[in-house]
DNA sequence: AGTGGTCCAATGGTCCAACCAATCTGCACA
DNA sequence: TGTGCAGATTGGTTGGACCATTGGACCACT
């Protein structure tokens, strides 16, 4: 390991600059994800700084999924990392209120709809393709198991925000979709939940196959207008809280 | 043999329990946001576990925006605390390129149209009033400056976002404002940055006046869609890298 | 060769006691 | 009545120590 790539740090606000020297190891050694970082003592001795304020940046950084420790083994890197990140902890109330899931779901309907047209943009004949492709194994097993597919659903709309040319989009989306598996799994006591949102998935396709940003902007508002009232419709049955 | 008959077993969590112990503490005592809560040496002595350690978990909480620390004043809650929260740590890799400003200005226009419209719908007459308050104040500080005036613009927004009765959309626009906000400091050259979207607030206030949810958000779309061809132009004038 | 057991060094997790730096509070002084 | 300084309070940092887990080296036995 080169010696110079962990040069001793100078001012105050210490755990701040210990982070910043930490972002120039893992670029100045090429550090890929999975990889082993140096130990806390190494790291503490190199940037003469104490252990506890290596240990002080490392927390910060095992809390944004960024690095993972394991006792006895070593810290390992779990996510590229570059000099100008934007990290958003966002902190979603439980996710057993109705409230809550509404709001998760307004924010999924302003992703959605302008993931729709900027894919209706953007999209390459051969993303076209692999959207069909998608929408019809989602129909498929739409059919043949005759109730949504919450997986092969999923997968449809990731296409979309793939295509869309936007990562964050899925990288937003995704963060939230572990909150909606709560009870995309537990179907709320509604037998035919997300059954109305179905043909939608296909109108959507239509607007982007067609390149009508405005039509797959409607169409995915419309299809998410049909998840709210399947929500409404379960709320109201199981009289859910409306706050925790 | 099914992977899930043999989780790993629970062993040691020490400032797991410590942040656990917390929550219980924070519900308990009914503690509001901006309050401040027991010292870090009273914490360490109260759960019988090492100052080093309440520290560990109150850097978990700092890193994720539940709480705020002040040398010399103390720790203050930041925003309310529940059993079952979710946390997203969203890591963006964001940076001064002319590519990763447009991803974050499409994910503000998703958000921006979205909750404008919601903002029709809600908005009470206090809204709109506070609202049109903002607007005026605005407009003003547009006047007398001849440009726009960040701070005042911001605030503009806000009151939108806050209105849409939806947390989240504070949230997520927030944390990406400081992105922004290294080139609306510097208006890239362009010398009317933002004259063009100078109009839009005040159609986006009378569609939110008028109650009309789609008009706000077409507004709402025109808006952003100036600030994209102005972030262009700077870009072309510029001649900034698409890519880092 | 392979299986299991034991030992040991490395590493993260916790603890302690002290000191530093920013902040707040209140009293003395003008 | 204000103002400024000194001490107390609080988070930030340090260095050193020990514990718990891990993983590899080594060994005995089959």
């Amino acid at each position: 390991m080169d010696q110079n790539s962990l040069p001793p740090i100078q001012t105050t606000a210490r755990d701040d600059a210990v982070l910043k020297a930490l972002v120039g190891f893992v670029r100045a050694e090429a550090l890929q994800p999975g990889e082993r970082l140096p130990t806390e003592r190494i790291l503490a001795e190199r940037l003469k700084v104490s252990r506890n304020t290596v240990r002080e940046a490392l927390t910060r950084w095992e809390g944004l999924g960024l690095v993972e420790r394991r006792q006895g083994s070593g810290t390992y890197l779990k996510a590229a990392v570059s000099p100008d990140m934007l990290h958003l902890p966002l902190t979603l109330a439980g996710g057993n209120d109705f409230t809550s899931l509404m709001h998760t779901l307004e924010i999924r309907r302003a992703l959605e709809a302008e993931a729709a047209a900027l894919c209706a943009e953007r999209a390459s004949p051969g993303d076209i393709a692999e959207i069909e492709r998608k929408l019809d194994i989602m129909e498929q097993a739409f059919r043949t198991r005759d109730g949504m597919s919450s997986e092969e659903d999923w997968e449809f709309h990731q296409a979309i925000y793939r295509v869309s040319g936007n990562p964050l989009f899925e990288q937003i989306i995704a963060a939230m979709h572990e909150l909606f598996h709560r009870f995309w799994e537990h179907p709320l006591g509604v037998r035919d939940f997300g059954h109305a949102s179905f043909p939608y998935h296909r109108t959507i396709y239509e607007r982007i196959a067609a390149r009508d940003p405005q039509g797959a902007r409607d169409e995915a508002l419309k299809l998410i207008a049909t998840v709210e009232d399947d929500l409404k419709r379960g709320a109201a049955k199981l009289k859910l809280p409306s706050r925790t």
